[in-house]
DNA sequence: TCCCAAACTGCAACCGGTTGCATTTACCTG
DNA sequence: CAGGTAAATGCAACCGGTTGCAGTTTGGGA
């Protein structure tokens, strides 16, 4: 026995132990005493992929002397050899925009199944805040980052990616083909919106984007344009308005707006829900009834858009799925760094409700 | 120099450094040949703390070494000495429960100004997934338990507190006192909740409690019976009705059975928002009418319950400032370990908004 | 009974910092 | 210019595991 602790087996009990009369968490060291054996064998004793390189009594007795002493192995130790945390970073913008936390939820729940565990920030979309954020994360040797704030052209990109640290993108592409990501067919779901719009009778139908340097912005607006085309209406530059932001506000503004310089307009597709949820408010004050006299179409079927008054239609994006399948994407990357780096693109689907109904003249 | 890296100075100018013709990370002994001096002054001129032990002219050349190989130092090896890594562990039951995201933005806000940083996991209630999560927090070493599962008498309390681990309770208390917690007053929003109604004139109030075994369901309901007492209303057995979890199915089902054994009843108090929204839901099934027919009072005002129809009159409580104040809370106990425990109570207040009116006779 | 390979176990370097202590350097005084 | 002290820096142990390699034990065959 060489260990500079003494740890009469079968005394201790508890999950602590004793240096001279100072209580401390057990360390391995503490273990191996317990168990009558070297350190090293007992780490391989309680290392599964080690474990058949020991007696399997030997492992035994390993096995029950951490359990006495209550052992938790120190993590940062093993990280610390093995250049591995077991982590991962996941820079969002703001964890309360109600889009996110399915999100959150399906990144953990892959993770942590593997034992994996992801460290959470938010930027507000601040390029200062996120840049310390991200530093503090490599400062903690995060295995990988996945990023779900959707900026076009990232700086922050091109930090992390230097020394070959795998990322995930969530909700947009990267310029660079060094990178995978996970987005859901947004072209897809805003064609279904303006199908289904379409088959109502609507023809003047307004798209009130989301911002231009966010992927989603700019990809839902192209996909606007070419469903109108492919349903032969016409599409003036009026017929689609742009908004600085996803937010309830912009949404209130943009409808405003619109009505203000337009009255033929009897449907609206909104870039995503929170507008969406403007635009319901926007029209209650200007005395429109949707959907009698407007229609209206959201984005994401984010919780509770159900719930509104008229419960919103909207295009339900898989919000826990595209967590999930950018943390499998992670892990997958993380256990064969020669994985191709890929695209997932999530289905969505149309889910008409109480917003939106056939066209009456007006 | 005994460094066994080389770097001549001034050569590397990335944020990865050689050995051989491996790329790595730069690591202190990177930047220390770099700077042509000892890994231990520069470990002391890049350390805030540390600096003046050092000639200002050398810790500027460290500084700028470091700068210019892009180092980032690993704060697992630092925590690894100093039994300390910053981190604090997040207990929740489940993030997609709108009520917890804006706990959390708090408890982050607050760590990661003071370098801190989160470790975020769901148990679903489920005690073996707790039990699970708590151990992989505990293996890597969190600092301290901010915990928001709220079964009272938790058997993990006792396990964490064990090895003198700091923990702080969000929205609950611990029937022990060695343990800090940050709870809303509730006795406070339910009595404000219940004299509103008693103003517009109900007398037929029921409760619909949350589960006895979370303190939040057992104090919001004895705070009940006080308040119906101090408004002279009697309070039959009835006039409390059970839920065995917070949650929409569980409010509908229960105005469901109220309403089919009694009819007098004209206001119903929530014990949180979720269980109102699924009376709300309920009440349009049977045809009665909020508020005209009957009130209904909610409590938290979580995200998006303003845009639901009737808007629902609630109990704000300040999620953000809960998870401040616990975070606050942890950091003051790290810092100072002969902080006294404490229980802070934040204020609430009645919102007024659609779901409540006046009491009609039926 | 002896020998050898296979199975176990022990040894010690290593991961990347931090920090008490020893040593060197710089500077000042008599 | 010697001597002494303070400032600056170097040295090396340490945190708690992991792991390649060496040494030891075990078991089977000759």
């Amino acid at each position: 026995m060489t260990s500079l602790r003494k740890a009469e087996p079968s005394q201790a009990n508890s999950s602590v132990a004793t240096i001279g009369n100072v209580r401390h968490t057990p360390t391995l060291s503490d273990v191996a005493a317990e168990a009558q054996v070297h350190i090293g064998t007992a780490s391989r004793a309680l290392n599964e992929s080690t474990r058949d390189m020991v007696k399997p009594e030997t492992a035994r007795r390993v096995q029950e002397a951490a359990a006495r002493l209550g052992y938790s192995p120190n993590v940062l130790a093993g990280s610390l050899r093995s250049q591995k945390t077991a982590s991962i970073g996941v820079v969002l913008p703001d964890l309360t925009n109600p889009f996110l936390p399915p999100i959150v939820r399906g990144i953990e729940d892959v993770l942590t199944k593997r034992g994996y565990v992801a460290l959470i920030g938010n930027t507000d979309n601040d390029a200062g805040l996120e840049r310390k954020l991200v530093e503090s994360l490599r400062a903690r040797r995060v295995d990988g980052f996945i990023i779900a704030t959707s900026k076009r052209n990232h700086p922050i990109l091109n930090i992390i990616a230097k020394p070959g640290t795998p990322i995930v993108l969530i909700n947009r592409t990267a310029d660079r083909d060094d990178i995978s990501s996970v987005i859901s067919n947004d072209a897809a779901g805003i064609r279904a919106a303006v199908g289904h719009l379409v088959e109502l009778g609507h023809k003047h139908i307004v798209h009130i984007a989301g911002p231009a340097d966010l992927s989603t912005g700019r990809d839902r607006a192209k996909a606007f344009k070419e469903a109108m085309q492919e349903n032969k209406l016409p599409t003036n530059k009026t017929d689609i308005f742009l908004c600085e932001q996803y937010s309830i506000a912009e949404g209130y503004a943009a409808t405003k707006q619109i009505f203000a310089t337009r009255n033929n307009v009897t449907a609206l597709v909104a870039a995503n829900d929170r507008i969406a949820l403007g635009v319901l408010q926007a029209l209650r004050d200007l005395k429109l009834s949707c959907p009698n006299d407007v229609s209206v179409v959201g984005f994401n079927d984010m919780p509770f858009v159900d719930l509104v008054t008229p419960a919103l239609t909207t295009v339900r994006v898989n919000q826990y799925g595209i967590g999930a399948q950018a943390a499998q994407l992670m892990l997958d990357q993380l256990g064969d760094s020669s994985t191709v780096t890929k695209t997932i693109v999530l289905p969505v689907k149309l889910i008409v409700r109480s917003s939106t109904a056939p066209c009456k003249p007006r």
